[in-house]
DNA sequence: ATAACTGTAACAATAAATACTACACTATGA
DNA sequence: TCATAGTGTAGTATTTATTGTTACAGTTAT
């Protein structure tokens, strides 16, 4: 596991504060303790996905794309999820076992399902209303 | 991301088929292509959960605990889930500042409503319904 | 022109996951 | 009662994933 979901989101919540601010890589990785380049990486991501706009040069930084109202957490969980959410082997089963030939597929549907009902519960919360929790 | 939801559904599946048959963790390891030592290691913790028993000694093996309609898929979640499962960030955030100082916290209370919803999501489904779908 | 940024590639370091070896222990049954 | 076929588990090695670092080209404001 990861934590790109959890570095996003403190980066997300720091720019909802910010406004119409442009804060840098080096104060985004100050407050969460990574190193800047990897807070540019992950600003990257979310950049592609619609949610953060970044301007290069001097006095440079990123912003919000859209207000933090309109920014669900699933759609955070979208852009930063990869492969199967709870986890596949890494090995192929082996396929002259029944169960082995199909597994994968059948825990894919699994997963399909159980990410609908996941992502649904965090399309409840807005970024506004999760930053707004922070004093 | 690890395996061990996959690997354990795997052999629960294999374990429903079985019916009253003793499986052997050598066998298990030939239908999931893994070492037969992490076989045992994660039949264990399923045994801890009471989810499967075992036999030592010679025809030795293992089997359900119960039958397969009374296992839901979300006690394998709940059996083989480690951490927080959307992730967080390896180093502490900077506590002086208002945001890093409390997103762990914020982002514990995320998880535990989203996972509520999962685990009601992967209860709709049992070891028998799943299993069933093999041919 | 210089300073302060971003973007990104390439590589290093660390941590996590998985594999393997070894062996004590248990049960069966010839 | 001994050989055989299993489990349980510790300890270690290997592999893979994640995170960190360095370096530098490109961009913009002043």
């Amino acid at each position: 596991m990861n934590g790109r979901f959890a570095i996003s989101m403190h980066i997300l919540t720091l720019l909802a504060k910010a406004g119409s601010e442009w804060l840098t890589s080096d104060f985004l990785a100050g407050s969460i303790n990574i190193n800047p380049v990897l807070v540019r990486k992950e600003i990257g991501n979310l950049r592609r996905n619609g949610l953060v706009v970044s301007r290069e040069g001097k006095n440079g930084g990123s912003q919000l794309a859209k207000s933090a109202r309109q920014i669900q957490v699933s759609d955070v969980f979208l852009a930063t999820r990869q492969g199967a959410f709870l986890g596949t082997s890494r090995n192929t089963p082996n396929p002259n076992c029944p169960v082995g030939k199909d597994i994968n597929q059948h825990l894919d549907n699994l997963y399909q399902e159980a990410e609908e009902a996941l992502i649904q519960k965090l399309g409840d919360c807005t970024l506004e209303t999760f930053s707004h929790r922070f004093a």
